[in-house]
DNA sequence: GCCCGCGATGTTAGCGCTAAGAATATGGCG
DNA sequence: CGCCATATTCTTAGCGCTAACATCGCGGGC
């Protein structure tokens, strides 16, 4: 046995013709079972079977990328694994991946400029991988997709349907008019908005649909308080709602804004859903535990990210090629802190200035 | 079938020889200006310099590890990447790889148990990766590390500080105390447990913390109650704990928990903290705006990332192996979810709490 | 001035694997 | 029994890179 363990990692293990002398075979045929190719006579198979196994050997996939030019590793641009967003697609694309055989390399990204993306993309490339996954929920980031090493096989997932690559994207507007005319069927005038930060596709996709919505329902489109997905600033938003007597209705762009609003409007004592009716976006596991329990949008990350692996998977085996798009769609997920306004018709008519009927 | 080599993947870049050809030097030359060594003529590096810019050039690393034994990417193997915990150590992990020149290649796990955790490792094994964090906070996940492959070099993170290898824990049972203490400083006779499932270390450690506490302050330790993490079973605890009068304060195992209890507790009219003060772990970055606001212990599971990978890097580049452990503190956070115990247990009454309020 | 020493560069040998084609067995048939 | 087709196995070439050693040129010590 040649095996003696160095202790210091640069231990190689057994080679393909270590295991082939011992079979009593050249490395090539060894090569060719552990591939599975034809005519291998059967028990010249077992025979390095047993050697394999008698030697612990493994692959060097080192050489064997050398060689195919294949790594069968795919590379992820994430912005911010911690979101829960992000965290569940990487999710999906990690298990998608783990079915169609290939390894994950992450690379997350430090900032969100365009330099910072390619740097990422780059680092990737270096690194051999076969194909990226780009999480671009960013303007910025799906910017960078511009310019890319040619015949690198790419999708972006979550972020532009308008990119000239690979997309999965999530309805966000289809789930922000559910969520906006749900509102307007309970009765209510309008809806009032706590937007996501607007370089972010999401963000803009939800706030217009839910404008959209409101004008075609021919009500007041109130403007939208602004901000950052953090539940503080939808606390801030909050505060500012609740001082405004006649807002009956809040569309917040995600649930963790949801939760702050929720609370401003608690602390200014204004009743959710007996004041306001709020509605949320994504639907954390925690929301439907909230005091109310939140109404909210659910969209599958998850699922996102497997259906944009299976995209690469294609792009890279098929050698497909032609702006596809994929779009996710989303559930209204209907809770406990949006009510029908039970007011008297006062409110209604007289509700803010200049309120046009339904 | 698919082996169009027209455009997609198999497309190879200029190689060294290409940049030596251009530059009219010797590939060596080239290797010694991209490896930084010594006794490079200034005027000479600045032509492969510029060499390498005109033709696009980028080291192939497939080549690179074949021959060094190294492949600068360092392996993860996850539970589920979608919990907060896990997601954020990863984000530690991912940020500590980058800073150190290494790739991170994420193998999530399946299932938990042993065989499943082996199959990730021999996976990472197999693709070559020059060491591997281990993210193992179940039982069954540390217990597969006992049998490694030799002279690979391993850390556990989030997992049993009694391991044979490197290990980074976070001070759970520390955190633990804090709060069962802070809780009976706060007058309380006794403080009510919704523990976590009991295979996890965390858990364990954590309900170890609150029953020693407890012991040690010769309060009477009553049966804790189990949860899985979820706020459905913590709401279905809180349910439990609600009808129960004599309960003043609940430390539940993690925030999800905590906010299922504390919906419970509501459903139930027992006001938090008027009635029952609860106090919860991890610190999520929405409990800070729940109502009331939620008592917690924080936890820094960047910071555990972080160091489980220096670790593994020091592991690897100095050799060092002798199963250090480095243990991460908790903060505890009070807020409002917790307070003083103000009237006499035996005299209070149950009834819809209207009298807390702000 | 001759050779030594040393800085700067070139040459040679693999790392472990797969792909191609060569070489050798095997078997059926005239 | 010889011959060819086919099944099976072996040999030969690299993939692109780094490590080790060889080579070259030049200035200084004597």
């Amino acid at each position: 046995m040649a095996n003696s363990p160095t202790g210091t990692g640069s231990y190689r293990g057994p080679a393909m013709t270590d295991v082939a002398r011992l079979a009593g075979l050249s490395h090539q045929t060894v090569s060719r079972v552990i591939n599975n190719h034809a005519n291998v006579r059967p028990t010249t198979r077992v025979r390095v079977l047993a050697a394999i196994e008698e030697l612990g050997y493994r692959r060097n996939s080192a050489a064997r990328t050398l060689v195919t030019g294949r790594s069968q590793t795919l590379g992820v641009v994430s912005l911010n694994s911690t979101l829960y967003g992000p965290a569940s697609t990487l999710y999906g694309i990690e298990q998608a991946a783990l079915d169609s055989h290939y390894f994950i390399t992450v690379a997350t990204l430090r900032s969100t400029d365009r330099a910072a993306v390619r740097q990422a993309i780059g680092r990737l490339v270096d690194q051999g991988v076969d194909g990226i996954v780009v999480i671009a929920p960013l303007e910025s980031v799906a910017q960078a997709l511009a310019d890319l090493p040619a015949g690198l096989p790419v999708v972006a997932v979550e972020g532009d349907a308008d990119a000239e690559i690979d997309t999965v994207t999530v309805d966000q507007r289809a789930g922000a008019r559910a969520a906006t005319q749900h509102l307007l069927d309970k009765g209510h005038q309008t809806v009032w908005h706590v937007a996501g930060p607007q370089d972010w596709f999401e963000a803009r996709h939800r706030s217009a649909g839910w404008q959209t919505t409101l004008e075609e329902a021919g009500a007041e489109v109130p403007p939208p308080l602004s901000g950052d997905w953090s539940p503080r600033s939808g606390f801030e938003a909050g505060r500012v709602l609740a001082r405004m007597p006649d807002v009956t209705a809040v569309f917040a762009a995600n649930d963790s804004m949801a939760l702050g609003v929720l609370r401003a409007l608690h602390d200014y004592g204004r009743d959710v859903p007996g004041d306001v009716s709020l509605i949320g976006f994504d639907d954390l596991p925690e929301v439907a535990y909230l005091t109310p329990r939140l109404t909210t949008v659910r969209q599958d990350f998850a699922e996102v990210g497997r259906r944009g692996l299976a995209l690469l998977v294609e792009q890279i085996e098929a050698g497909v090629k032609d702006a596809r798009r994929v779009v996710v769609g989303t559930t209204l997920i209907v809770r406990d802190s949006t009510r029908e306004i039970d007011r008297p018709v006062s409110t209604r008519r007289r509700g803010p200035a200049s309120a046009g009927g339904q």
